[in-house]
DNA sequence: CTGACTTATGATTCAGTGTTCATATTGAAG
DNA sequence: CTTCAATATGAACACTGAATCATAAGTCAG
């Protein structure tokens, strides 16, 4: 009988206080690492030694180093789409829910700088994580403006293209004012941007 | 007397043809392989294996697997600009240079896909190369705007933020549109886009 | 208190891989 | 031809770091 060497499944959840303390702090502690030095370089050493716990402890709480990254990922799929739809919850309009989107955007990611690292290194260790982080919030931002237009707030178009432009927009902008140079008018910044996508171009 | 351990050298570049084409055709091996698999899970048995050559003779011209990136970043840099500049050469106004522009590098990416592979995790294994692709993307754009607004052929506004915002899009369009599915009306995609630049997005 | 389960330890294993090196082959100048 | 620098080889080396495991300590319900 060939013995089907059944698929390893990830540890069970922590039963005790002190379990969900130290597996938080595993989290953390990965989250800092990871998105300072990058996964590639971030060793299980170096994790569990920010965590102050020993090197074994890692693999009571997660199956692989693959494994604490996906979640990581997860969490700040999370984490930002949370922070977006709070920032938009009661904007008047469209236009302007998605200038304070972008505003919260740019401050969310100044003051998280690790967000990049993760979900940028997450496109070679984690595909398929990567694509829904941002499959996710496209669907979301497509749906509410397709909706606005319905409503006539915005010219209609492809809300899809519109989306993944936007977003794209966003994430460089990100990188570059809020992370490369630090202390830029982040107001600014939009109000540009938002000079260009309300009135257009066009002289 | 201590011996001052100098800083090694980059192999000096091949002397006979023979010499030359072993060197190319690393070259073209490490694009292969490093824009298919990433950077951190090829190996250099997995380059000189698809070269056709023994494992050693990568060091007869690179110093390491580092270095094969770096120009690798470098080439990718030059190859794009080189496309775009002759793609949008003979447009008769900066609009229309945009729109082709964008065009092309849709096409390019289609075409290419290992392109972002290498520069997306240049951010982690050469971060100085990373930062130089875009910079100097975005410093031609930039000068573009701005003498197209000096013009009047657009309205002003900052042209670095203008830069920025534009490339962003570009390259989350040919992710999203190029990349991960293909046989996408690109055009479309283009037009889409360019009725938000240069209309704006107001009723 | 106590015993069973959960959590913690860190030395050890083990495979992968970047780089080196002694040796061999090639090819072109003289 | 000869000769020598350039180029090629692939086995061996050195090192890293993910994952394991036997053992110990802590925690908590009953």
């Amino acid at each position: 009988m060939a013995d089907v060497p059944p698929n390893r499944r990830s540890p069970p959840h922590p039963r005790t206080r002190r379990g969900k303390d130290t597996r938080a702090g595993l989290l953390r502690a990965a989250e800092a690492v990871i998105g300072e030095i990058g996964y590639a370089a971030s060793s299980i050493a170096d994790i569990t030694r920010k965590a102050g716990i020993a090197q074994g402890t890692f693999y009571i709480y997660f199956q692989s180093k693959d494994e604490v990254f996906r979640e990581l990922v997860v969490e700040m799929g999370r984490l930002t789409r949370g922070f977006l739809t709070e920032a938009v919850a009661d904007a008047p309009d469209r236009l302007t829910a998605e200038r304070r989107g972008l505003r919260a955007f740019l401050a969310f990611v100044a003051e998280r700088p690790t967000l990049y690292n993760i979900v940028t290194e997450a496109r070679f260790v984690a595909p398929d994580a990567y694509r829904d982080y941002y499959t996710v919030f496209a669907r979301g931002y497509a749906q509410n403006l397709s909706a606005a237009a319905k409503e006539g707030e915005i010219r209609s178009g492809s809300a899809e293209v519109r989306a993944w432009a936007l977003m794209g927009m966003a994430i460089t902008l990100g990188e570059r004012f809020a992370i490369w140079e630090t202390g830029i008018d982040l107001d600014m910044v939009v109000d540009e941007v938002f000079d260009m996508l309300e009135r257009g171009l066009r002289p």
